[in-house]
DNA sequence: ACGTTCCGAGAAATCGATTTCAGAAATCGA
DNA sequence: TCGATTTCTGAAATCGATTTCTCGGAACGT
């Protein structure tokens, strides 16, 4: 219950705190007696030094802080292996923190991350606009943002090509001899939302399809936010021939909301989604997917942090990872 | 980027380090003049106050440090909801960590919330046996367990009642007609896992069936375990009716199976699994399972460490909440 | 009017580590 | 052998906050 000082340990081990500080922290020579003296006394009482003080003293800590905007995705959870490898082969904690999609929350973590000096954090912004990550830059803490930009700051980034994936994905469709393809969109306000509403844009134009301002349809990357997007969009009275939806959680909401209404697919309707969901969903209903490689995602933005942590001085780095249209049974038309 | 110390709010106030401490934290009586002074110069430099500084005086933060087994189980996910309600209610913050059912991580973790002092922690421990929660207890950080109990130590823990609902689930399954129902156990080095593995055998022998040796398999809570599990039992000579899967990564692992070797639920074997997938499984496949209150779990293991944190004095506490079996298509045997 | 109590605010101690500084001992060179 | 240099170690300063101690002046009672 007492904690153990380094006082104590000095004292039984008979020499000065700054002693044993040198046996445990520098390569500084300590005579071999009383370098094994304060070994054997660190062992016995147990000594764990306190790392608030430490990092008071040195202005520097071992971990990183991860600030996901939600916990229940699958694709974050997925990202934070990836994270968690990296940064434990180089010594480092990973915390988490879940901004849940809200600014207020995000902004409070970032606080936290600033107040406890946190070597470095990892970030996917709520918003491209609002989110300011101040309070980090002002202590010098790195930040390296993932599935999403800042729009202000310079800031590394590690994501993938939404426009061209949401491209991709739409032009399968029209492969597919979709005519109307219903696009359901995520927080606009973020990179990733707004990245691949375009990418789906372009990919009617080059298709030469018109894009009806109907068949887009926003909502929260939620699976709720999934339904009721999809129902409003059944709801139209010239229903869509194929559905891009640009979130894993939300095309679980389509998909319960397809169900509900009747409407079957592939044969009602092409259906292709953003990100595979768990293993779960994926397994039992073969849905056609853009494919994030999330646990790459996750290291690349480690490591690309950890090098700025060590202070290596490099021009901001945008490193943008290529998704891949996975077609399984959702989209094919025969 | 040079940090704004109290010092410097105190030299622009005009006033001691001693007068912007009391304004900002103590309600001991300043002068309105200076108070005023002394929140301008807050305002006006950005004071924010390092809490590393803050807590090696105080020996107290405002963190909550949750510790679970596995952060891609949308179990736990679910759950860290609650905690995160009840902890930012009460003006905490809470950090995860992923200790991936993996000994030595989550000893790290378990140090590293330690060493940053955290208020107290909610841990799902790795082992029942070898988890030592010592280096916390030294320090005075209570510890709620969740999910699962410690056998030597003695602290609260929130969970449910994993034998009764395992031995419903097996009897759910004698009623619909099953004779040999298979077992997949997840780790039995959990109480949860061997707690489970106690009911089925419970509703068995309730139920008058022998309990063959070779129904039960173990492995990891993961969807490889399930998936290999579920391949060893329908090896069998004699295949069972039944399965009872005691967690849901591995459900979706023995689905997997059963789609692969063509075996069809609930027609030639009825299926249970335990936890709720995510809302994803169970929209296509209806998977009869224990659904546990997860949400709920969290919400009161908070409280619980809250009260501790706050050193309000009473015996150690235990609470059981109510598993619901959820019946739904894969075990209903016309 | 004078001694006592109370109150507000600054000076200084403190938390537990690291790091600078300075001094004693050991080593070296001539 | 003696002075110069190097090596090792402890004393003390430091990080940035909170809290105790102390003291001057105002308020109060007789």
């Amino acid at each position: 219950m007492a904690q153990v000082t380094i006082r104590e340990v000095a004292r039984t081990a008979g020499v000065s705190p700054a002693t044993v500080s040198r046996v445990l922290n520098t390569s500084e020579t300590v005579s071999p007696d009383l370098k094994e003296r304060v070994l054997a006394a660190v062992r016995d009482l147990g000594y764990r030094p306190n790392s608030q003080a430490r990092s008071l003293r040195t202005r520097a800590t071992t971990v990183l802080g991860v600030i996901i905007s939600d916990i229940t995705n699958p694709f974050f959870t997925a990202m934070v292996r990836g994270v968690e490898d990296v940064a434990s082969a180089a010594g480092y904690s990973v915390v988490l923190a879940n901004a849940d999609e809200d600014l207020r929350k995000e902004q409070r973590y970032l606080e936290v991350a600033a107040a406890e000096q946190m070597a470095g954090v990892l970030l996917s912004p709520a918003s491209a606009t609002e989110t300011s990550i101040d309070v980090l830059a002002e202590r010098g803490i790195p930040v390296v943002t993932i599935d999403r930009r800042l729009k202000s700051a310079d800031v590394d980034w590690v994501m993938v090509d939404n426009h061209r994936a949401a491209k991709e994905a739409t032009l399968h469709l029209v492969e597919q001899g979709c005519r109307r393809i219903g696009f359901i969109a995520g927080r606009l306000g973020t990179t990733t939302g707004a990245g691949r509403l375009a990418g789906y844009r372009a990919g009617l134009r080059a298709a030469g399809l018109p894009s009806a301002r109907e068949l887009v349809v926003s909502g929260e990357f939620r699976i709720d936010g999934g339904r009721e997007a999809t129902e409003r969009l059944l709801a139209l009275p010239d229903r869509p021939d194929g559905l891009f939806v640009s979130n894993n959680l939300m095309t679980i909401g389509a998909v319960d909301a397809l169900d509900t209404a009747g409407v079957r697919f592939p044969d009602d309707i092409a259906l292709v989604g953003f990100d595979d969901m768990m293993p779960a969903l994926s397994l039992r209903s073969q849905i056609t997917a853009v494919s994030q490689p999330t646990y790459e995602i996750g290291r690349q933005a480690t490591e690309l942090l950890l090098r700025r942590v060590s202070g290596e001085p490099f021009p901001e780095r945008h490193i943008t990872l290529n998704a891949e249209l996975k077609v399984r049974e959702s989209s094919i038309r025969a």
